[in-house]
DNA sequence: TATATTGCTTTCAAAATGCAAGTAATATTC
DNA sequence: GAATATTACTTGCATTTTGAAAGCAATATA
């Protein structure tokens, strides 16, 4: 158990206290968006954070908790990690961050039917992305088949 | 000029090249909601920062054109920093992160009002501060006045 | 003319990151 | 059942970034 360290009282240092790094919000991100639950599913995102890091992020957020972990119980070996319900809380964060993003980023990979939603009809997509990350049957920006 | 490392074209991944830190987006807080505008302004906010990492943090930020910046005409030795438009876009990213710090952290420093204010008017809200940073007459969290 | 203010730059130790290799506990294959 | 593979890490070490303090040059003020 490692603890955070507080800077102020302020609500943004609060949150970078937590996520303010250039990694954390990417593991966040591949757990509300990309569907990914395990250690090696994180270790293969495009950015290649280093293993590592991703050891102690994940030890980091745990201990914020904003995420939690379990192991499979039919693979003994595998840990899957999910979002909590204060990491849930981060959807609009993310969303707004993705909108920032895809406007100013020419070559931005985000799906534009996604940024439209976000644009258009956010409310909707918090709910289908928040109720998908709470229950069984999860959601995702791109179908798991047609993304590699 | 320096140039930003891109390690992906995902648009989290994107903000997070610019503002994944622990001071860049502190000094974002500071232009948008305490209405500094100084270098020696943002050296003296609690969290306190180094005069070398906020220099170079307001080169990246610059870069990045998240801000600019001028001598100021009445006083030559004083240089006034701005957030250009770019900038001012993160209102929405700020203000969810200051609303989901309220709610997590029991001893948020954010004040009560404004966070009521991001939950119930999120609207108005964002356009008083976006006009504000826009026009001559700024919106500040709290008064100049009574906030030391 | 002397002192302050303002916005930095420089120096250097300490901490964080990144890369590669190693390890321990399961799982799978032959 | 033994050998190989998978999974989730840990360790060691070089490189990079950060943090603290001092220094500096161009105004500005007393």
């Amino acid at each position: 158990m490692k603890k955070i360290k507080r800077r102020s009282d302020c609500p943004i240092s609060y949150a970078l206290d937590i996520f303010g790094d250039k990694w954390t919000l990417l593991i966040i991100r591949d757990l509300m968006f990309e569907g990914k639950r395990t250690y090696g599913e994180f270790l293969n995102s495009d950015e290649k954070i280093a293993t590592n890091i991703l050891a102690d992020r994940l030890e980091t957020l745990q201990c914020a908790g904003l995420i939690k972990s379990e192991t499979d119980k039919q693979k003994k070996s595998r840990i899957i990690y999910s979002l909590t319900h204060k990491g849930i809380d981060l959807v609009p964060v993310l969303l707004e961050i993705v909108k920032w993003s895809a406007k100013y980023d020419l070559k931005t990979g985000a799906p534009k039917q996604f940024v439209e939603k976000i644009k258009n009809d956010k409310e909707n997509l918090m709910n289908e992305i928040t109720a998908g990350l709470k229950g069984e049957n999860k959601f995702y920006v791109r179908s798991q088949k047609t993304n590699k």
